[in-house]
DNA sequence: TTGATAAACGGAGGAACCCTCCGTATAAAT
DNA sequence: ATTTATACGGAGGGTTCCTCCGTTTATCAA
């Protein structure tokens, strides 16, 4: 049976699914410096596509703002994945946590871009928040089976504590307190 | 000797004066509904003056934006003002802090505002906060003057309790429930 | 009162952006 | 090779931004 739809689908032109991809590589640039207001027009122009094909891949918008996070959060898994294979189980861990830090710092539109979606779409909410506690639950997870820190911090927590680091250092010259700032907190979860 | 600066200057213009009031009206009520990056021409449209008289009194959207914050503000205080002529205190405070929810609850923009305030102008900021806080002081110390009220709760405390109350509730219908929170605040005031 | 003039006014205009629409181009299917 | 479903680009109409400048007017001095 294989397809459900009504009709066999055409396969997607490809084109199509290249455009797709520089569209959103441009808005995650653009987007970083511009905050989630910048010009849709310089996104195509980044791109190197007409107007027309940008919106006709994200019809508005928040779609392709959607899209944008969705793409650097799994960005964010995918880095947690491969963090998982080396030895050292807590520097990974402390990795991924920096690695979230300069995420949010070198791209400072995502600041304002966050307060975005934690107003909007309960989808994307549920979303980022299921597959970065997934991700944080990798790493953590292999840090308590090696017997190097304290078992009693659910993911959730330690996902909400970075948020909390985030949210509350919004001066200009925050990255390194906000580094230290997560060393402390990995520094906390060492058994010794 | 009077007046330092070099020349003797005219009175500023009656028009001149007139306008601003106008525009500032105009741009409480543009805001309200549009955000504070809602069209600037409509603000000027909606005062009926042209779009260049606007720019020469506000040169940039935050001058805009920080004069009406300042202005809303300073009718807070007035109304704090007013009310400490009221015999019931305890209500008179009740009533005051009533009327910051429905504020923020009509002028629904304002809550994007905040948080560019926050971010925002040091002064703005600093200006908001001390105005506020001697509104509350002028209402707060009258109950306990009365004997009404505990008097270890410091106005600063209780506008921070406020702050707090704004920033919780970001649903739709949160006007209910903060109106609600406020009420079991101030009871919680009360001595009994 | 009556000029003189500093100050304010309005809005045209060029640039950027938004979004839609549609003629043209092209990748997939036959 | 031909067909055709899809995707592409960008012109175009509407809106907003902000500047510039010719015109109007409120103040002040005579």
């Amino acid at each position: 049976m294989g397809n459900a739809t009504v009709k066999t689908r055409r396969k997607p032109r490809a084109d199509s699914l290249r455009n797709r991809e520089l569209l959103l590589d441009a808005a995650t640039r653009i987007f970083s410096v511009g905050g989630p207001q910048a010009s849709l027009e310089a996104v195509a122009r980044q791109a190197g596509v007409g107007i027309g094909t940008l919106y006709r891949h994200f019809p508005t918008r928040e779609a392709l703002f959607d899209a944008v996070y969705r793409h650097e959060v799994d960005h964010l898994v995918e880095l947690a994945e491969k963090l998982a294979g080396e030895a050292d189980t807590v520097e990974a861990l402390r990795k991924w946590l920096h690695a979230n830090v300069r995420l949010v710092a070198t791209k400072k539109g995502m600041i304002g871009a966050l307060q975005l979606v934690a107003h909007g779409s309960p989808d994307l909410k549920a979303y980022s928040l299921e597959r970065l506690t997934g991700a944080v639950r990798l790493l953590l997870d292999r840090t308590i089976a090696a017997g190097k820190t304290r078992s009693d911090i659910p993911p959730e927590d330690l996902l909400r504590t970075l948020i909390g680091i985030f949210y509350s250092q919004s001066t200009d010259d925050w990255q390194p307190t906000a580094l230290r700032l997560v060393d402390i907190f990995v520094d906390g979860l060492r058994k010794r």
